[in-house]
DNA sequence: ATTAATATTTAGATAGGACTAAAACTGAAA
DNA sequence: TTTCAGTTTTAGTCCTATCTAAATATTAAT
């Protein structure tokens, strides 16, 4: 039978795990999310990923339709969006009081996200101050999973002398982001159309009033700013 | 054939906190570790542990032998101080910087202690300015496992008009930390014995100059005192 | 030195999470 | 509408960590 979620699901570290994948693979699409997408992001085999959908299935965080991909319930986005949370909280206190490098959170914020404890996660809030996004400028779910959305534009899509800061970037890959800051970009910037090249499309960048950079369209592409 | 301990042997969650349960049961005394008294202590049953001892024998953290019980090794000593050393850190951070109660810290700190980064916990030590003592009054062992040792009495033991401060408790179950705090007595508090009662060994005593209570010899015994 | 009581280990199960190999399904091209 | 390539699921295996029940070893008492 199936589970029974009266009060509050509870989910192994790797039942979140791929809640978390599941709800990141739906963003942008109505469609099903399917097996191999998942078996891709979680970097596990198809047949590993049938079993787990099975076992979310039945807790009923995901609709699970064999062979049709699987779609998130309201109960599995909200709990999603709790790890979501957690995450990212930990990720500002590692870089704000620990002095982590925006480039290497990610892993130890993916063990921290784990920990059970509500208590823990409303303290450290209060501690950070209720912060609202994290240091890769992605929002910070509330306790109850609303999310403060923040309209952003890819930076090769801005005009000339138009103005802004840096508050995110597409591919959080440790690469990119050791390029950036190489450039002296780095989230939290504020950012400066100077030019657009007509020949490739690369653009001509100020930052902060007073370094200038050029960087490819390729790159601009990966980088998101709020316009202001 | 035994594990080559070659660099770092790395222990999963379950046998860091066997490994850990046997440290401290071998604290005191050099007579070898039960396999029920492991099994008390971990709240498992005997058969389990056999197993974990098997299998902690062969990766050579445990000296083993079959129906003699364990004696733990210096490679494990090492590492269950590791552990211990990540423990009361932070158990420090959740007092010191969440406003935890030292009472509501432990099973937090349980679950923390296990994340594993090298870099997160020499930040953290940082953070919290080096401690050496976590807000039980243990004290924490260093990145080699070396700990500075603090000559402790129990408070029981000590004579009338002697002083000292009160810097741990053996017995740190919440239930008792809870009576302590009601009783209006906390780690830190300095005191002093006014009276010791012969009849049934009870003692009062004068917390911070201001405030005198009355305790059963049992509760005095388990409060271990600095003198002063 | 036996026996009885206690402690410990082995054997066999279960459950979570992963894998490989094989079977089954889907959807699109011929 | 049949075929086939790609996707997905099932079946069977492995590993960790736990359990119960049964077997065996140790220790203490007679």
């Amino acid at each position: 039978m199936p589970q029974s979620n009266k009060k509050s699901m509870t989910l192994t570290t790797a039942e979140e795990n791929y809640l978390k994948a599941i709800y990141h693979l739906s963003e942008g699409g109505k469609k099903g999310v399917s097996t191999n997408d998942v078996a891709a992001e979680m970097k596990t085999k198809p047949a590993s990923v049938s079993d787990m959908l099975r076992k979310l299935g039945e807790k009923e965080v995901i609709e699970y339709r064999k062979y049709y991909g699987v779609h998130i319930t309201d109960e599995g986005k909200k709990l999603a969006l709790q790890t979501i949370r957690k995450h990212r909280l930990w990720e500002v206190f590692l870089v704000e009081k620990l002095n982590f490098a925006w480039d290497e959170v990610h892993e130890v914020a993916e063990e921290l996200e784990h920990i059970q404890s509500p208590l823990l996660i409303q303290r450290l809030d209060a501690y950070l101050n209720y912060p609202k996004f994290d240091p890769h400028g992605d929002p910070i779910p509330d306790e109850f999973g609303d999310v403060k959305a923040r309209p952003r534009v890819a930076l090769n899509e801005m005009e000339v002398d138009q103005t802004g800061q840096i508050v995110a970037v597409k591919d959080s890959s440790a690469a990119f982001l050791r390029h950036l800051d190489k450039m002296g970009a780095y989230i939290g910037a504020r950012i400066k159309v100077l030019d657009k090249v007509e020949f490739d499309g690369s653009l001509e960048i100020l930052v902060d009033q007073k370094k200038t950079l050029f960087m490819s369209k390729d790159v601009a592409g990966n980088i998101l700013v709020l316009q202001s």
